[in-house]
RNA sequence: GUGGGCGUAGCUCAGCUGGUAGAGCACUCGGUUGUGGUCCGAGAUGUCGCGGGUUCGAGCCCCGUCGUUCACCCCA
């Protein structure tokens, strides 16, 4: 009887050796600026009560509408793999209290995130983002430095093909009268049933429609950015004007649209050029009235979330990946049953500075030992056999050009260290 | 959810108009005594995604299914 193998789930990205390396890098990079900032770990669950979505993310959202894992757990609960991470940690804020303390509050959280779409080359069903959420403060200084801190991420990647685009969604009376506005204009339009359909759900929707037929209809099509109130439209300028001073450059688009109802004010995206269809490696922006829909006080906030699977797509397709760090810095060989011993103990020592060293195992000749060296990508191998126990001096060979350097065992920590 | 491409050894693929499966790479061992990457030799490897159909005969044709991939849609 032979079984039939199991396979992983359909649309799942898993990241194994050798390239998991490059994932934990990438991911480490992006969020370490956020960490320099003063963002503190929030690690939340996976799934939630289905509630938190239809309300926080919007019933309207295709997000929410087609795209959730929603299903129901052992109590009778409706439960949801998050598709998002912004509405979990506002519940978790409002639940814990955390905003009843200084403001803003500042987090960050990693992990990986749940939709049931098509799979697609940079789009998964199950896909990994690092974020943070400032909470409690519109300063517009604010708004500039959540920006920044992404944007460090990524300069952290070595990315250079991407750019930041940055729009205003207003306040709620900026947006009614926008909609009023657009609404009307849309009316106007000879559209087919679905997409008046779209139009009818959310009219802003029409501004990133890739048809050009739809493109050129919505060319004159009114602007959000031109029905601001003088509020936001001051505020606007005031992330802008930071911005400028901190060197970042950005595309303002007036035609940006975000798929996540809660957006208000200050909105962004990082669009990388070399990706293909999906080419959003991260967005954000703030949200007005979130905390309040979801049973808290009425605070603002603004966050953003980067997608570590498409920023690794990204520096690989612009090779900007340090391979070299990825290995190890020492072989060690020891020679013979007898030598083990010794060999484990010297490793450990190593290791205890902070030197990355593997071992050959098993019984292998000398030779597959040092095959096993040269594929493992260590930079140094190192045959460790009773002359070099009872001398302490040993043979270092450096891999790359095969050189031979005589170095005392108490100094190995030193030179492997350089 | 809609549409197109693809599914043959661990990997990349070849397999002519249907006649019972191959290459390169990788892997293991060896080319005698303690140092890899080159070279040479030897070896192991597949229910040709799965199910059904047509046929004397199917990896090659047909249907279905699953997976994968790209695009629409949507977004990270």
């Amino acid at each position: 009887m032979k079984y039939e193998k199991i396979q992983a789930p359909k649309g799942v990205r898993e990241y194994l050796p050798p390239e998991s390396q490059a994932f934990e890098w990438v991911r480490q990079q992006l969020i370490s600026p956020a960490k320099l900032a003063g963002y503190q770990l929030m690690e939340l669950p996976v799934f939630e009560e289905t509630g938190l979505f239809s309300r926080g993310v919007g019933e309207s959202t295709d997000v929410v509408s087609k795209e959730m894992y929603t299903f129901e757990d052992r109590g009778g609960r409706s439960i949801t793999l998050r598709p998002e991470g912004t509405a979990g940690v506002m519940r978790a804020v409002i639940e814990s209290n955390l905003d009843r303390g200084q403001l803003p509050v500042k987090v960050w959280y990693s992990g990986q995130f749940f939709r049931a779409e098509r799979p697609q080359a940079g789009r998964y069903r199950q896909f990994y983002q690092v974020g943070i959420e400032a909470i409690g403060s519109d300063d517009p200084a604010l708004d500039a430095e959540v920006i920044a801190i992404a944007d460090q991420g990524f300069k952290n990647l070595g990315l250079k093909n991407y750019r930041l685009e940055i729009t205003s969604l207003g306040d709620a009376d900026s947006r009614s009268a926008h909609r009023t506005d657009l609404v009307s204009f849309i009316g106007k339009l000879d559209l087919d049933e679905s997409t008046a359909a779209r139009a009818a759900l959310n009219p802003l929707r029409l501004f990133d429609d890739k048809r050009d037929e739809i493109k050129s209809a919505m060319k004159d099509a009114p602007l959000l950015l031109d029905y601001l109130s003088d509020y936001s439209r001051e505020n606007f300028e005031a992330v802008k004007d930071y911005l400028d001073d901190l060197g970042i450059a950005y595309v303002v688009n007036p035609r940006m649209v975000r798929g996540l109802d809660y957006y208000t004010g200050t909105t962004f995206e990082f669009v990388h050029e070399d990706l293909g269809a999906q080419s959003g490696i991260g967005g954000g922006g703030r949200y007005d009235g979130l905390m309040e829909v979801l049973g808290g006080q009425a605070l603002s906030g603004i966050g953003f979330g980067l997608g570590v699977d498409r920023a690794l797509l990204a520096a690989i397709a612009e090779n900007t990946l340090p391979v070299a760090s990825f290995t190890s810095d020492l072989f060690l060989i020891p020679l013979g049953e007898s030598m083990k011993g010794f060999a484990l103990s010297l490793a450990s020592e190593l290791r205890q500075s902070g030197i990355t060293v593997e071992l050959a195992f098993g019984d292998r000749a000398l030779k597959g030992a040092m095959k096993a060296a040269d594929k493992s990508g260590a930079r140094y191998a190192l045959v460790v056999g009773e002359n070099e126990r009872d001398s302490g001096l040993v043979e270092l060979k450096r891999m790359s050009d095969g050189q031979l350097i005589s170095v005392k065992i108490s100094e190995l920590k030193t030179v492997l260290s350089s």
